[in-house]
DNA sequence: CTCTAGCGCACGAACGTTCGTGCGGAGCGG
DNA sequence: CCGCTCCGCACGAACGTTCGTGCGCTAGAG
């Protein structure tokens, strides 16, 4: 039972962090191949030239090796998709540019097999259990924040702009996997661009300029 | 290695179709929800109060009842979906009929598990073999019947439009799926009827006239 | 119509493998 | 020396798959 909470007084702290950081990161590019699920202990081990047991120590279990690769994803996906995006001002700009990022991590290949959080949430989303749980809250807040950054940009429905922005994204990343098509992001970036286009409500202050004759359509107030 | 090409002598056809229906009736539901490799023999077996070897005998291999499974969702997904919509004339309405019996067949829970595509596809994206090209037949077809829907209905660009819908409607199962909510669907059909409303040209017959109202229809005849 | 031969479906048991999981002991840095 | 990391090994369960067997039906001979 007792997994890792052992105080590490020494110095052999630096050795394990590293080897679990290296386990990790090669488990959520696995994951995001064959699944949570179809991540198993014995191929994680052989790929890294270690051991199942040695490997196994550093989470206990099936169930804590998932949690923390769902933690590993989590962070990637904020420092490459969430965190460039901040340079820019909150609501409309911000908002392009977290839509922006999400296709660029998806073309960049941020996790060998697409989008992790893709995978996973198809994976365990009718599936009870803490996994399930912690991926949730992982997707909801990357769609919480959407809605967030859609509302402070005036969209009259931010649920639902947060709603499409999301499953267009989603649907790049399932339909380039699938058939393979680049042109698929091309796609997706100007489903984007007419979503947002559609349903945000310009701030009247700086009503001109907009890339390329998006002119004073202004849809809905 | 015969697998069941001979000639059945008549009356114990009807006994082993019947059976074969049952599993892949079940084979279906179960792989909606845990997924095509996550469906075992075993528990399939068990499911239906049935013997693996039994079961087993039906399809000569895994890999065989994974492609039966397929083939069954595809005729369920047919029948539920494509072939109401073809009362309507081609074109917009067929369209949005699709679109629409799409949601539908989510929000009546079709498949226990949600889209049996939804989860297929993505578990066998980047996985060659036969499964998965079964698979990418038949969602291309789907997606590809959107397409012609859409070119018939006069749209700029229809490949774009049916990748936005296929992401919107696979966007609405993934998320309803996952959050439970089922003011998802309410969005999914508005942002569907967004796109669908932007993108395809009207005739220039009766020009104008757009939103609230479908009363000018005689979208191609 | 009766009896029987044969076919096909389904069964239970067992196979080899791989899964996740524990135990006890090297090996080395502090 | 101690303590931590990692390893080798073994376990029970479940996987897909194969085997030999039996039941029930159909077809055809008498």
């Amino acid at each position: 039972m007792t997994p890792r909470t052992h105080t590490r007084s020494r110095g052999h702290e630096r050795t394990a962090r590293r080897t679990r950081g290296a386990i990790l990161a090669r488990a959520v590019d696995l994951a995001s191949i064959e699944g949570l699920e179809g991540l198993t202990i014995g191929r994680l081990a052989s790929d890294l030239g270690m051991s199942k047991s040695g490997l196994f120590g550093h989470f206990g279990s099936k169930e804590g090796l998932q949690l923390a690769a769902v933690d590993e994803a989590a962070t990637r996906f904020a420092s490459e998709v969430v965190q460039p995006a901040l340079a820019k001002p909150e609501g409309e700009q911000r908002l392009r540019a977290l839509c922006a990022g999400y296709i660029d991590y998806l073309e960049r290949g941020v996790f060998a097999g697409g989008c992790f959080f893709g995978a996973a949430s198809i994976e365990f989303d009718d599936r009870p259990g803490p996994v399930g749980d912690r991926l949730r809250d992982a997707i909801g807040a990357w769609v919480g924040y959407l809605e967030e950054q859609a509302r402070v940009a005036g969209a009259a429905d931010p649920k639902l702009v947060a709603f499409e922005l999301q499953a267009l994204g989603q649907g790049a990343n399932s339909n380039f996997r699938l058939f393979g098509d680049p042109k698929t992001f091309a796609r997706a970036r100007a489903a984007i661009d007419a979503v947002i286009d559609a349903q945000i409500a310009r701030k009247p202050r700086q009503a001109s300029q907009r890339r390329s004759g998006r002119k004073g359509k202004s849809v809905r107030g």
